[in-house]
DNA sequence: GATGCCATGTGAAATGGTGCACAAGCGCCT
DNA sequence: AGGCGCTTGTGCACCATTTCACATGGCATC
């Protein structure tokens, strides 16, 4: 009995894993929207974009069984994935930063849609203090301890300037955050206990220029070479 | 003399390290323009909270040698990773999406500091075409081809709804763009020669959302078996 | 000029993830 | 009831990446 309840969670699942688990669930829920009740790994896998083995082991991991010769069952997949991703508690983000990335994302559906609805934002500029954004008034940054109070919060999203960004971080921590997701182009530390994620909208950029010079000097090569 | 040149790029990077190179760079910017000259392996991989010894295998596929006993001269490293991440060229890119978070983008400061100036933005909706946003005037999705043909673009930003993103990815794609970044939450594909990478905000949170919970089981699970 | 210190560069082991290939199992059709 | 085709679940080998540990070699000091 203890059973039943327990030991779902106990086995770490494998961060790569994780990261496709959200993938998985947005081709699900279209699934189960256009009606299809049964799914096989290879169909999943072309939705996902990753091999058909991958997405087996990705669900053995979840112990989400399906039904040999058949396929998974999707609302059950969905059940599995988002439990796992959550339970399916909607957490509360709050914004800290509110220029044009902060804006966007205060208004950004897919938030919402996830499970992440936006229960407050603040910035450190008085001018910005007080004006309303996407239904939510500015608070000051000095509130931001109040502000997760209220709301329960327990994830937060910076992007301010770099130069802020640790100083973000901290107040996000120091209010009981205990996720932070970056935008701040900048690298920043938060204690064991908490979660960071970054995300570096020009990193990502650059990334894509590497491979682009990459192939241009390889064309050339080849050229030469051949 | 040929050789001088010439095989400096021919051995690809590993992508891993790829992803860090913009990491160091801004790093090493931001220490010389602390008038630092030479720095060691240890303090740039706290720089970008990465392994020393990563450090000093990723500036090895640069062939950016530097000096024993002393550490790496700053400014050369500098050069060496922009050489590295496109040669130093600066590459336009065309956004295709102007909602919330398009917008956001084209007023991203990031992406011109990093060499990536935003050369246009284009919009499939009529109410949209024709307006200024940040200093661009928004054209219409169908001549997505003839403005990167004018403004060399060979980059794309896709900020349009995931109902819209493939569509958005195939046009790119015909214009001749070969690298495309997607923020849209959906898989999309393209044709091998083209380079995709994919920024998904959503997800971002989904995976914080993960860890949490299976914080919050195995904290339960600890007190229940401790 | 020799010696000691210090940081690089790299071989090798450990780790984590992917994908193949196949056995096991389920349902359908005869 | 039996056989067949389809799909799951997984052992195993491969590959990429990380990390350790140490030999190598330059610089400064004496």
């Amino acid at each position: 009995m203890a059973d039943a309840a327990g030991p779902r969670q106990d086995e770490p699942i494998p961060d790569a894993t994780v990261a496709r688990l959200p993938i998985y669930l947005r081709g699900l829920v279209e699934l189960s929207d256009d009606g299809v009740s049964t799914v096989s790994s290879v169909v999943l896998a072309s939705l996902a974009g990753v091999n058909a083995a991958n997405v087996r082991k990705d669900m053995s991991y979840l112990h989400a069984h399906g039904t040999r010769g058949v396929g998974y069952e999707v609302d059950h997949l969905i059940g599995e994935i988002s439990l796992a991703l959550g339970g399916g508690v909607r957490s509360p983000v709050v914004i800290v930063g509110v220029g044009n990335l902060g804006r966007a994302l205060s208004r950004y559906d897919g938030f919402v849609a996830g499970g992440f609805p936006v229960a407050g934002l603040v910035d450190a500029d008085p001018a910005v203090v007080g004006r309303k954004v996407a239904g939510n008034i500015v608070r000051s940054v000095e509130d931001l301890a109040d502000l997760v109070a209220e709301t329960g919060c327990t994830v937060g999203i910076v992007a301010t300037p770099a130069a802020a960004a640790q100083v973000a971080v901290d107040s996000l921590v120091a209010s009981g955050v205990s996720s932070i997701l970056n935008f701040a182009p900048t690298v920043v530390t938060v204690p064991d206990r908490v979660d960071l994620r970054q995300v570096d909208l020009a990193t990502e950029l650059q990334i894509l220029g590497y491979h682009q010079h990459h192939r241009a000097v390889a064309g050339r090569s080849d050229r030469a070479t051949g």
